[in-house]
DNA sequence: ATACAATTTAACCGTTTAGTTAAAACAAAT
DNA sequence: ATTTGTTTTAACTAAACGGTTAAATTGTAT
């Protein structure tokens, strides 16, 4: 791995963890095992390190959706497909999607900076969804809400990580850990329930 | 108003919409109207001010559960009732569950602090869940997940607000605001098709 | 009017921070 | 051996920040 590379994965742990303004340059150099200079040597300034991290970790977020509503399968099992790999894909990084979220919130501007680089083609999906309605695979719903619904299932979680194992679990005396091996046939069937028609009577 | 609620009510601003890190003294005293020296008379630290903002914030994030989960209604009209307050509880303050959930990232010890104050029984939801699940007034799942899954979908709008209307509705050519008043419907009928067993049928 | 609390003004302190600089050391290729 | 790019060291700057201080001012109740 360079040098660059290192500093480059350094940076993403400190800024996720502790965002822009939490974090310090000193704290990223030290984790990299280099020295502030040499911080400064490859990436000029803060900001500029900290729309590479965006960017790299906005594109870790965007799953490959293509990949897996281009296969010849029924939707619901699409469905299911999604939610697992989204799941998979955000339990080696919890802390993204908080990144990603109270980053653009702070600067709504980087946003637009990063979405055109990454593509996010959600009409295609649409398309897909409206199509499966018309065949009677899926319950009619507009499907802008059923995404946004899906995948607030899948982050939310992630996002109140805290929250959620001193509060809910701690209080109510269940295992943190059994309740996110649980999680994702819990959201799988949730979500099964409210889309796929007649699922309950099967 | 007296003028340590207009500090508090300045300082709630400023907070919620950039965090303990990103706030500065000098710009709550500004936003208070008044000047630095005033602000650490009434509120000696930067700490102890985030303290009270934090806390007066958790206090209203945390809706009035007992008195709809109380009521002699169907289970059914419960749900939509709880989805029904919740979102229109955080519609005026859009940035809370985004501050609250974030700081409680950054310092999850202050967790602890609020949480004990600022009562929250999970236990006798669980229970109430679990009776109309015995009496078949609703799909058998895991109350825990049931919880999260309601909240998650009111709740991550709010905290994905940039990047949803940004990237998913800009592109989309849907209109944000046709968007959101939508929104509440769309969860009802999402959580019922879930969670109310026949209601697909009806 | 006097006393007292609230508020302003303005300067100040100590610390932290991002960023710079220059010189030296190091390593590898020519 | 010399060059070239990399890395370290260490000191430094300039600005920002949280917090303090003291004196003056204002307003209000007694």
């Amino acid at each position: 791995m360079t040098t660059e590379e290192q500093i480059l994965e350094a940076a993403k742990r400190v800024f996720r963890a502790k965002g822009m303004d939490g974090a310090r340059m000193q704290e990223i150099a030290d984790e990299a095992g280099i020295n502030k200079a040499l911080l400064h040597y490859y990436f000029r300034s803060k900001d500029k390190l900290f729309l590479a991290v965006f960017t790299d970790s906005f594109r870790q977020i965007i799953p490959n959706m293509e990949e897996i509503f281009s296969q010849e399968i029924p939707i619901k099992d699409k469905l299911g497909l999604f939610v697992e790999a989204y799941t998979q894909l955000l339990s080696p990084y919890p802390d993204l999607p908080m990144f990603i979220l109270s980053e653009a919130r702070r600067d709504p501007a980087i946003l637009m900076e990063v979405l055109d680089k990454g593509g996010i083609k959600p009409v295609a999906i649409t398309n897909l969804l409206l199509n499966e309605m018309d065949a009677g695979n899926l319950i009619r719903q507009h499907p802008s809400h059923m995404m946004v619904n899906v995948v607030s299932l899948c982050v939310f979680p992630f996002l109140a990580k805290p929250l959620l194992e001193t509060v809910i679990l701690k209080k109510q005396g269940v295992d943190p850990s059994e309740f996110y091996t649980n999680r994702l046939e819990e959201i799988k069937t949730f979500v099964y329930r409210a889309t796929i028609p007649n699922y309950n009577a099967s």
